[in-house]
RNA sequence: UCCAGAGUAGCUCAAUGGUAGAGCACGCGGCUGUUAACCGUGGGGUUGUAGGUUCGAGUCCUACCUCUGGAGCCA
């Protein structure tokens, strides 16, 4: 019986009738007929309401006028067969108690609402259907991610989030300091006796780690200062990033096809409630889009080969296309949804367009980094071989001018036992765009920071 | 940051330069094992902000603010 005093989940999933249950949750409607009222509950343990019937005269029912759209109620009751159609078990009250009015001012009335309203109350909008639905999602495919990395023996290292190193390459970094007025004037007199920033990746500490336990993966917050102002970006978000030694550019695009692959799979097993509402409310072509990555072989195309298919394509592009330029949107959608229609690699990119730590191929020309290309998004994965040796390594350094003095200990990976290895990043928030269907990530974060923007 | 669009009731939206409206929500009444119930009725507004044009501006002009879409950067 104790299973039964838990959530709304619990109850709906009976087996049979039960008496004596309670429910806690928040009023989402109430309908009043001749003799008794009607109330929809919803805890936020599923997408469904629970029914309650409520006689007048029952124990609480005199605040039966304050049961509005977003109170708080406790209600006692039998759980009994529903005769009406739309739900197996209604709860027949015995007694109800309002814990917390919600008056008329109450946002979140029981009518659709815009996401740019939903956004200005994001405080209020997990009660919605919609935002309940994506952070159950969120939560479970944060654990499908672990589910996946742990079997397969890797070991997640909490890279840090503060940093010294203000040349990760990834973009503008927020400066963290404990100084007043000219921060710059003096650095050394700093919390951390030089200039310090928020992570934009963990990839140079997760590489350290790998090189010690072989298979790690990072999945915590990352930050980047850029102006973005885009349904794709986000000042702060959480990245993954796996790295395996003793692994070449193949086994690294092995690794990001099946991760996307299983996490599909898994929405599509594991989370069919929600995604029947995504696609019914939010984007048609979500499940689709799920089954052409679980069903659809990857196809992996050199960077070289992907230009030629998109010059001979006869398609007009409103941006170039020639040998060192990086593809745009529009080339990747190309690729993926109308030359392949199926997800797509692209690997072996020109030099000089990627970051030092890619691993030179012998044609001197291209580097093993690998682009994981899916329909509707685009990018959804980044990943490379890293350049293990260190004649190679002190190049790229002085090729992208940068100090070796500042990758020392990054340098000294390949000083001391080195390996080959590869890795590659993916942003949370755009793999749950993906398989959720949401168009913008603001709605996939509890609480988005985006240039100009950090409520709550 | 660039380009485009939009800001009118709590929400979603109407309104030829000429008296600011509807639906939902909320109040009241009615009806009903109802399903975002239904029917009737009532209250609800500094039209994003500041200027300007005009006899008269929600509507036209200028600036700013905010939001949205797209682009760039990227994950």
């Amino acid at each position: 019986m104790a299973a039964l005093h838990g959530l709304i989940r619990g109850l709906l999933n009976a087996t049979e009738a039960h008496e004596g249950v309670t429910a806690r949750g928040w009023v989402r409607t109430r309908r009043e007929g001749k003799g008794f009222s009607f109330l929809e509950l919803n805890d936020g343990s599923c997408l469904a309401n629970l029914q309650v019937i409520v006689d007048d005269g029952a124990p609480g029912s005199e605040a039966l006028p304050d049961f509005q759209t977003g109170a708080s109620v406790e209600v006692t009751g039998d759980l009994v067969a529903s005769p009406g159609k739309g739900q197996r078990w209604e709860l027949r009250a015995t007694r109800v108690a309002l814990l917390g009015q919600a008056d008329s001012e109450y946002p979140l009335q029981k009518k659709g609402h815009s996401l740019e309203f939903l956004r200005t109350i994001a405080h209020l909008r997990p009660r919605s259907n919609l935002f309940g639905a994506v952070f159950r999602v969120r939560s479970r495919l944060a654990y499908a991610v672990h589910r996946f990395f742990q079997e397969r023996d890797f070991v997640h290292v909490h890279t840090p989030i503060i940093t010294t190193s203000d040349c990760e390459g990834a973009g503008e970094m927020f400066r963290v300091t404990t100084l007043k007025g000219d921060i710059d004037a003096k650095p050394s007199a700093d919390f951390f006796g030089k200039p310090a920033f928020l992570t934009v990746s963990g990839q140079l500490e997760a590489e350290t780690f790998a090189c010690a336990l072989s298979r790690v993966y990072t999945f915590g917050p990352t930050f980047r200062a850029e102006n973005s102002n885009t349904s794709r970006h986000a000042a702060e978000f959480w990245m993954i990033e796996p790295e395996m030694a003793f692994c070449d550019l193949a086994g690294d695009m092995d690794l990001a096809e099946e991760f996307i692959k299983e996490l599909a799979v898994y929405m599509r097993e594991q989370c069919g409630e929600e995604l029947a509402l995504f696609e019914r409310f939010v984007d048609k072509e979500v499940r689709r889009r799920l089954d052409f990555v679980i069903e659809r072989p990857f196809q992996r195309v050199p960077y070289s080969e992907a230009v030629e298919i998109l010059r001979r394509s006869g398609r007009k592009f409103d941006y170039p296309i020639e040998p060192g330029l990086n593809l745009q949107s529009e080339h990747e959608r190309f690729l993926t949804e109308e030359h392949f229609k199926a997800p797509t690699t692209v690997f072996n990119y020109p030099r000089e367009i990627k970051p030092f730590y890619m691993r030179l191929n012998d044609d001197g020309r291209t580097v093993t980094a690998m682009d994981v290309l899916v329909p509707g998004i685009g990018e959804v994965i980044g990943g490379s071989q890293r350049e293990e040796r260190l004649d190679q390594l002190r190049e790229n350094l002085r090729r992208q001018q940068l100090s070796e003095a500042d990758y020392w200990w990054y340098v000294d990976l390949r000083r001391f036992g080195t390996v080959p290895h590869a890795g590659f990043g993916l942003g949370f928030e755009r793999l749950l765009m993906f398989l959720t269907g949401v168009a913008n990530i603001r709605d996939v974060i509890p609480f988005a920071r985006t240039p100009g923007s950090a409520d709550f």
